[in-house]
DNA sequence: ATATATTTGCAACTTAGTTGCATATTTGAT
DNA sequence: ATCAAATATGCAACTAAGTTGCAAATATAT
């Protein structure tokens, strides 16, 4: 197993996507890496260290990264969108998020399959399907 | 079947739940029992025809008969949370939404039943859980 | 009818997200 | 390495959902 580098990483992935390289998508980029879940705008700015980006670079990122699929919009908490990279899904399914309602911390949950996209109920075409879990996290229970 | 009568009804609800019975609430619950389905507050108002209530009492109002039991709410979209009665939904889990992204309605999927709140994702506690589709509806497909 | 408890509406505020535009940076060609 | 064209950034000003404090209005029980 190779020691990754996480910058190297993140330029690649632009580079692939045929995105200008820059400093905020790097950064932004990173710190979704090492989130490994969902983040909000605002949390991502305070996660970018001496980095301060304007919040308007940081959506406009987001916005970048969502049209060439490198990210994805998982969920709405508190009236904040929460963003993490499309990692093992596809364009139509993403895998459930738990957001426990003490500490406020989302869980991916990937070992749990999805209900459906094959219940055809009369006449609607379903592209995209969201599964949202609240409750208490191991630590909190 | 007897002819229902939607201002008795929505008095009724407020009676069993203790609450003061107002214009506004009495005004929203109708609504709200006519739609069938979730509404934003904004949807709410527009709905609501001469009986103009400030954003503030719709908004405080939601937030009694949430407290109460007798309203969900069933998701945010476009930033806009959206409540529908409680009707056919235990406190922990509700039917499925479906969005269309073409006409913006959004529908009730009572007939699919739902996943799980059967899988102990190893210690996680799940309180509630949302399902949301997003996709086109007969009409705009 | 009236006192008490509760609700309403206004004004002012908070915060997520957006838009226009001038400046700065990336990139690819030379 | 240099430079022009394409694209991205940051600022200021804005939009819109939702909240808070408080005085005036309304519902309820007696």
């Amino acid at each position: 197993m190779k020691k990754t580098n996480p910058d190297k990483q993140a330029r690649e992935m632009l580079k692939t996507a045929e995105l200008y390289c820059t400093m905020p998508r790097v950064t932004i980029l990173k710190v979704l890496l090492k989130a490994g879940g969902p983040l909000s705008q605002d949390q991502i700015a305070r996660r970018s260290g001496k980095n301060r980006f304007d919040k308007v670079t940081i959506y406009r990122t987001l916005e970048s990264l969502l049209k060439v699929g490198l990210v994805h919009k998982a969920f709405v908490d508190k009236r904040a969108s929460h963003y993490e990279l499309a990692h093992n899904c596809t364009e139509h399914q993403c895998h459930p998020h738990f957001t426990c309602s003490k500490c406020g911390e989302t869980h991916c949950l990937m070992g749990i399959s999805l209900p459906m996209t094959a219940s055809p109920y009369k006449g609607f075409i379903i592209n995209r399907q969201q599964v949202h879990f609240e409750g208490l996290c191991p630590k909190c229970a």
